[in-house]
RNA sequence: GCUCCGAUGGUGUAGCCCGGUCAAGCAUACGAGCCUCUCGAGCUCGGGGCGCGGGUUCAAAUCCCGCUCGGAGCACCA
């Protein structure tokens, strides 16, 4: 097969050579009474979504479609003071999600549903479940700390009622009350104990206006999992004691709660990941903007030309782990590489230019530079050098040339021979002379390097990773590719198409 | 401090539940060679790992205990 394909390559080159897929995951653990596997990406639209959160993206939406089942997209917008929702960051995550190719089958905004938690915290209040409590935060820490009930945990149903009633009509002021669910004051673990479900928040909100009661995460979360018949819970593990908090409305609720499976936090080397600092530096002027490219924001790696599928990769090889795990660039190279090889044509782009004047060229030369090197089938473009007098002038770049001794040789691409006979750094130029024509042997150790013609050179601007940008020349055929195309700058790296003109080009580099 | 987790080569993982077939598989990175008019791709080969110490067992990466290291939580945040 692998002989097939290099025998067709060589012929016409259509053929790709499929990797084999890697393997799979293990399925989910089975959820006994639940009818179908549901699953639910909750972020809170406080930011864009990072590499951080792909994680958790990818692999529910992974086990939707795996497992048949349905993916929920949940908007976690009930903290209108802490983390206040940014009105654009709903779309920055569909948009993300979309780019990753997860369309989930049904969305739902918290802030959209305020009176079912109402509607529970009622019910849980009459039933002596929840009551609302009037302790300072301070002083039920006290009271968690030792084990002890507060004050209103036995207060009769009917007095929380009324402080619920105060709580919503503006009886009572942020700070002063909050209900909380009945737990277990002796529970071994502090974090557990009679834990606050609803909270008065009188910020304004992005989405919606007039509430000033607002649930918090493991209320609603624990209501909407109930009531959206959610089967599994793939989140971080930063949630674990969350886990514990909410069974206790699962068994209020006599339903069973969703099987938790909390996976480690990813950390992608040399970047930051945390929706806050990332916001912050934003507001700080400290980055560009959610695109940077020193950014692990989906929006900066797309940017930077990696494909969805490479992203996608990396979280599956991580699988459902709980242990943290550290992304390299390396690995998104390398499978980016993979994944953008096949397509991405090559152009030479000449990085700090210097101009090369050869003389003694016999004659006219057409070099041929092909699009691709494994697939003739793409084509070719032809450059033709018209000597003047036997001299012709090239630009080449510096890191080639300028160290070079007289009578060093070169071989510029698809061109010909050269020996270098003098260089000038503060001129920026070469002298040097026409060799031959024909490819040199490998074992000659001449160095190849690639070049461009002045009358067909373009300005173009490299955007690197750490967002500095690289100047040179390009050829010509740079302004005639559309953006969003990926190419491979010779000797360079690979690059996507940002933006084209007629007098520059814009490029944003991927990786080497 | 308290409550929980976790630890397989440089990195990410498979194996651990149900001990032997694991002198540990895969990917990437790295080294060598081949190929190639790129510092890209492809092909072949290679080096590299079960945190430490005890215990159970004929047999432990897998089970038990202790230690070390790392992480998370202890918000009227999510």
């Amino acid at each position: 097969m692998a002989e097939q394909a290099e025998i067709l390559k060589r012929f016409g080159g259509i053929l790709r050579v499929e990797k084999p897929s890697k393997q799979e995951l293990p399925l989910l653990p089975e959820a006994r009474d639940f009818p179908q596997v549901v699953l639910r990406f909750a972020p809170n639209p406080d930011g864009p979504l990072t590499l951080g959160n792909a994680r958790p993206a990818v692999l529910c939406d992974y086990y939707a479609r795996r497992m048949n089942g349905r993916l929920i997209l949940r908007f976690e917008d009930t903290s209108p003071s802490v983390k206040p929702p940014l009105k654009e960051a709903y779309d920055w995550i569909i948009e993300d999600l979309e780019w990753l190719g997860i369309h989930p089958d049904e969305v739902y905004y918290q802030s959209d549903r305020l009176q079912t938690y109402y509607k529970y915290a009622e019910k849980f209040i009459e039933k002596g479940f929840a009551y609302v409590c009037l302790c300072k935060p301070e002083e039920f820490r006290s009271f968690e700390k030792r084990g002890e009930p507060c004050p209103h945990r036995d207060q009769d149903p009917s007095l929380s009622l009324s402080l619920w009633e105060k709580m919503l009509n503006g009886g009572l002021n942020p700070g002063e009350a909050v209900v909380r669910v009945k737990t277990d004051m002796k529970h071994p673990n502090p974090a557990i104990r009679d834990w606050p479900a609803l909270r008065i928040d009188v910020a304004k909100h992005p989405r919606v206006v007039g509430f000033r009661v607002w649930p918090l995460y493991n209320w609603s979360c624990a209501i909407d999992d109930y009531e959206m018949r959610v089967s599994h819970v793939i989140r971080g593990k930063e949630h674990l004691t969350n886990e514990v908090r909410q069974s206790y409305v699962f068994k209020y609720l006599n339903s069973p709660q969703p099987v938790s499976i909390h996976i480690g936090r990813v950390r992608l080397e040399g970047s930051v990941l945390s929706k806050s600092r990332i916001m912050r530096g934003l507001a700080e002027g400290a980055y560009t903007g959610l695109d940077d490219p020193r950014l692990g924001t989906l929006k900066a790696l797309r940017r930077r030309g990696f494909k969805p599928e490479v992203i996608r990769r990396v979280v599956l090889e991580m699988g459902l782990n709980i242990t943290e795990s550290t992304v390299k660039w390396e690995n998104l190279y390398a499978y980016n590489r993979e994944a953008v090889d096949w397509e991405a044509e090559r152009y030479y782009f000449v990085k700090n230019p210097f101009t090369m004047i050869v003389r003694s060229i016999p004659q006219q030369v057409e070099a041929r530079l092909v699009r691709h090197p494994s697939r003739p089938e793409l084509g070719y473009r032809n450059i033709v050098l018209k000597p003047l007098n036997g001299e012709a002038q090239l630009i080449v770049s510096s890191k080639d040339v300028e160290n070079l001794a007289p009578g060093s040789r070169l071989r510029l691409m698809s061109l010909f021979n050269i020996e270098v006979e003098h260089v000038d750094p503060h001129s920026k130029t070469v002298k040097a002379f026409f060799k031959s024509l024909e490819v040199p042997e490998k074992s000659s150790g001449i160095k190849l390097i690639h070049w461009v013609l002045p009358s067909d050179a373009v300005k173009t601007v490299v955007l690197m990773p750490d967002a500095s940008l690289v100047e040179g020349l390009g050829e010509s055929h740079l302004t005639r590719l559309e953006p969003g195309r990926i190419i491979q700058l010779v000797r360079f790296g690979f690059c996507k198409v940002e933006k084209v003109s007629k007098n520059v080009v814009n490029l944003v580099f991927s990786h080497p």
